[in-house]
RNA sequence: GGGCGAGUGGCGGAAUGGCAUACGCGCGACACUUAAAAUGUCGUGGCCGCAAGGUCAUGAGGGUUCAAGUCCCUCCUCGCCCACCA
């Protein structure tokens, strides 16, 4: 095989020889066991839902991609997997307006984007490509499910859910607020309302303090913890019980805030808490149930507004304050939530925003128990003198004069001890809700029989596969499109007894919930992964991906894994060492990219005109990773230019030896910084910049007239994780190699060092510093002491004018970087 | 309302407490061209100055330090996430 020899920049010839010749060998291979040390670098797994890869996705995959081949380089056994989440309603939507399958349109679209993958040169072991749709796959998927159901971590319960005509039932998290406060769905925008189902939930809650833990044993960003831990939202208080008057039943509400409690002036109810019916007074039933009635069927936007506007209803009944004996009129309103806490709360109108709102609404004392920095003391009668944060207990008996930190302390101990409270723990997160109304999604492989229990399908039943259908639709109520499949739903239990298959399939987020798992071991048929396998290969060592994703799939897959741990099955309990988020790339109008604006930057048409390459740094040179930022056409121009002109550069190498002069000195000193450099931020995966330290020696070799190939050499090595194709198409010319062996290409070449010398032992121009200004420049070496620069100043004449006639006071020599005088 | 983060040229952005504005874009001048594009060379923070040089600039104001874009305090603005969460 002879390979033709190109001698004028052609990104097309270029690219479409090399691409070949890499995929064909997988020169990418990450091999399991390998002596060498393992990085497993990650970026979150493509969603092909559109025609093909989304120059904004592009940018995020190229940073780690640049990154892993230079671990490669450094001599790692890297694994950069890929693959395909191709479940869900998108994917649905893309094969319905195609008129095709989505089993059809999701084999087309892997295909295309595994095109566009190789089409900008991704360095990627193929060998481990998954789809997530594939039952091969969710065969595990539906495995792993069953051990949280066998956990009794999964359960069929009644939840409240958001539910919107097209988009169907969703989860919390698949809400979103839309432009007018409003909540719509984020798939597609549509209006949602509440509505209660039968739902598949996971029970995150039980994970919370190990996910919680698991957060001090990782390298995640402070910011990505905080949204974690807010998201989980634990708060530790008190669950004090009250007497109610003239009755034998009791009210619990939570509290963090105890201290504050001889202030409490009323007790607020859920509507629909179940305590509502047993202590309203008969007199006031009919109001209040009408009252609850009309809260139910609110819509949020409603709820939202009655933020500024409180409502609700008192029901005859008070509950007896333990500690003053005072009594407190118990009513309902709406905007004490069933599903914090014990969905009651008690009212400190002096101390909490709301509460006074709704103390205003029915006239009801507000009492100051708490004194801020102002010191203001008079009854409080203004919004503005409600204060929450710091102060002095007054009017509350033994707490007087207490800092409100301590006072809380001491009035929990008081509460537990007098058995009027029990310390009290409660989590904002909730149920995970794992059951969607659509086709497009993994079966859940449960039957439900006739006494209405549920039941697992055997382990040899799976997979469960997904039965073809025309009708993706779920009915307005109850029935989810594969209900609509009698056939495939009627099945018999264990016993043989007549049974019916569960119709609601999982949310998009369960096949990418364990996916890092099945890259270490993708073809096995007997287990999601070998334990041996997952022991070398886990945890993940840099875990890249979106922000948008920092409290969903980020912490939910924590989860799966945490639980996995516990059953033994994973050797680590956290998956992902390192996490960054991605920055957003917008389009050149500054707005986000969407269809609808028509501003979509496509990587299919760069690298058409531009080449892979220029693509690729272009995508990598324009800001740093974890920044959103507009595309600029400008800048893949000049990423054009810089490849061809290193092309170019080719015409400069000479093989000989090379004469010694200060140009050859010049381009040794500049290639050592290079290479210190780029190895420097590439480590601190500033590819940004490292291209800039590129376009620095880019312009040092424009500038000489030959350089010498073994630094030559050296530059194409650092080149190579940044633009793979030319980096290849100059390896293979320079070391005149005539046919394609793997073990030649420059990809399994190894990083090249730097000689330190080179850099330190010179001459350098030392600023010198007069009263915090720069007066002058000095040409120091790393032998000069203070005691030189000292000399060498008081020589200096231009120095001298303005040392003149002074004392220095105080010198300040840092070698290398500065000398500082104070006169 | 709560949490997190960010404010540096005309723009994207550099800068372990040590010469602010690297690198790129854009702009200007020149070269090549009949001309334009492309390409190349040089220049490019503001103000004063023919120049040498001086001086002011990293959202605003204070502070620590020989030295602050960087550390501390107060404030302003913007972005993202969460939000009647007790």
């Amino acid at each position: 095989m002879s390979q033709e020899k190109i001698t004028k920049y052609d990104h097309k010839k270029i690219e479409q020889l090399w691409k070949e010749k890499w995929y064909a060998d997988n020169i990418y291979e990450a091999v399991d066991f390998s002596p060498k040390p393992k990085k497993y670098i990650l970026a979150e797994l493509p969603y092909p839902s559109g025609k093909s890869l989304h120059v904004g996705h592009a940018m995020r995959y190229t940073v780690p991609e640049m990154y892993s081949r230079f671990l490669r380089m450094k001599g790692y056994n890297v694994m950069f997997p890929m693959g395909w989440d191709a479940f869900g309603l998108p994917t649905e939507m893309y094969a319905i307006k195609n008129g095709v399958s989505p089993q059809d349109a999701t084999k087309k679209l892997a295909i295309d984007y595994k095109k566009a993958f190789m089409d900008i040169g991704y360095g990627v072991d193929w060998n481990r490509e998954i789809n997530t749709t594939d039952p091969e796959y969710y065969k595990w998927t539906q495995w792993l499910f069953l051990k949280f159901y066998e956990n009794g971590l999964a359960e069929y319960k009644d939840m409240p859910v958001w539910y919107s005509q097209t988009a169907g039932i969703l989860a919390d998290e698949e809400v979103i607020n839309g432009e007018n406060g409003e909540k719509i769905a984020e798939r597609d925008g549509s209006k949602v309302e509440r509505k209660m189902f039968k739902q598949w939930v996971l029970k995150i809650p039980a994970y919370t303090e190990k996910l919680l833990e698991g957060l001090n044993q990782v390298d995640f960003p402070e910011s990505i913890k905080s949204a974690q831990i807010n998201w989980i939202g634990k708060k530790e208080g008190i669950n004090i019980t009250y007497k109610i008057k003239d009755s034998k039943e009791t009210v619990t509400v939570f509290t963090t805030r105890p201290d504050t409690n001889f202030g409490a002036t009323f007790v607020v109810i859920a509507p629909e808490h179940p305590l509502v019916e047993r202590i309203i007074k008969p007199e006031f039933k009919t109001k209040v149930m009408e009252y609850a009635r009309k809260s139910k069927n609110k819509s949020e936007l409603e709820r939202m507004e009655g933020g500024k506007n409180k409502s609700g209803e008192f029901t005859g009944s008070y509950a007896i304050n333990g500690l003053n004996g005072y009594e407190m009129p118990i009513y309902v309103a709406d905007y004490v939530l069933m599903g914090f806490g014990t969905g009651v709360v008690v009212g400190v109108p002096g101390h909490d925003r709301r509460d006074f709102e709704f103390a205003g609404l029915f006239n009801l004392p507000v009492v100051r128990v708490v004194v801020g920095g102002d010191g203001d003391t008079s009854d409080i009668t203004k919004i503005e003198q409600v204060q929450e944060d710091e102060g002095t207990m007054i009017n509350s008996s033994f707490l007087d004069g207490m800092d409100i930190h301590k006072a809380t302390q001491k009035i929990m101990d008081f509460m537990v001890e007098k058995g009027m409270g029990e310390r009290s723990t409660t989590y904002k997160i909730r149920d995970w809700i794992f059951s969607r109304q659509r086709y497009w999604g993994e079966p859940i492989p449960v039957i439900h029989t006739q006494d209405g229990k549920t039941q697992a399908l055997a382990d040899r039943l799976l997979p469960l596969e997904l039965p073809y259908s025309n009708d993706y639709t779920a009915d307005s109520f109850g029935t989810a499109p594969l209900g609509k499949l009698k056939a495939w739903i009627k099945t018999q239990d264990k016993n043989g007894q007549p049974a019916e298959r569960e119709s609601q399939t999982m949310p998009t987020w369960a096949g990418s919930s364990w996916y890092f798992l099945r890259y270490i071991d993708p073809h096995n048929d007997k287990a999601f992964a070998d334990f041996k396998k997952m022991k070398y290969w886990l945890p993940v060592d840099k875990y890249f991906g979106g922000a948008e994703h920092t409290t969903v799939h980020l912490l939910y897959s924590r989860f799966w894994h945490r639980f996995l741990y516990d059953l033994g099955l994973v050797p680590c309990p956290e998956p992902y060492q390192w996490r960054m988020n991605g920055g957003l790339m917008l389009g050149p109008d500054g707005k986000k990219m969407s269809k609808r604006l028509g501003n979509i930057v496509e990587p299919g048409v760069l690298i058409e005109n531009y080449g892979a390459d220029a693509t690729r740094i272009a995508l990598a040179f324009i800001g740093p990773y974890s920044d959103t930022y507009p595309w600029n056409e400008n800048t893949i121009k000049a990423m054009w230019r810089l490849v061809k002109n290193i092309y170019d550069l080719k015409e400069k190498v000479v093989l000989g030896d090379v004469k010694q002069d200060d140009e050859s000195e010049a381009i040794k000193k500049s290639y050592n910084k290079l290479v210190k450099n780029v190895t420097e931020m590439c480590n601190a995966l500033k590819m940004n910049t490292a291209i800039s330290e590129i376009m620095i020696f880019v312009n040092d070799l424009k500038r000489t007239k030959t350089v010498d190939v073994e630094t030559w050499k050296g530059f194409i090595k650092v080149i190579a994780p940044f633009m793979p194709f030319v980096a290849e198409e100059l390896w293979q010319e320079i070391n005149n190699f005539t046919t394609w062996d793997k073990n030649n290409s420059i990809h399994w070449q190894s990083w090249p060092k730097f000689d330190k010398t080179q850099i330190q032992n010179v001459a350098t121009s030392l600023p010198i510093m007069i009263n915090g200004k720069i007066r002058g420049q000095m040409t120091t070496t790393p032998i000069d002491t203070e005691e030189t620069i000292r000399v060498k100043i008081a020589e200096d004449g231009k120095l001298r004018t303005y040392l003149q006639d002074k004392e220095i006071k105080k010198l300040v020599f840092v070698t290398g970087k500065i000398v500082s005088i104070q006169i």
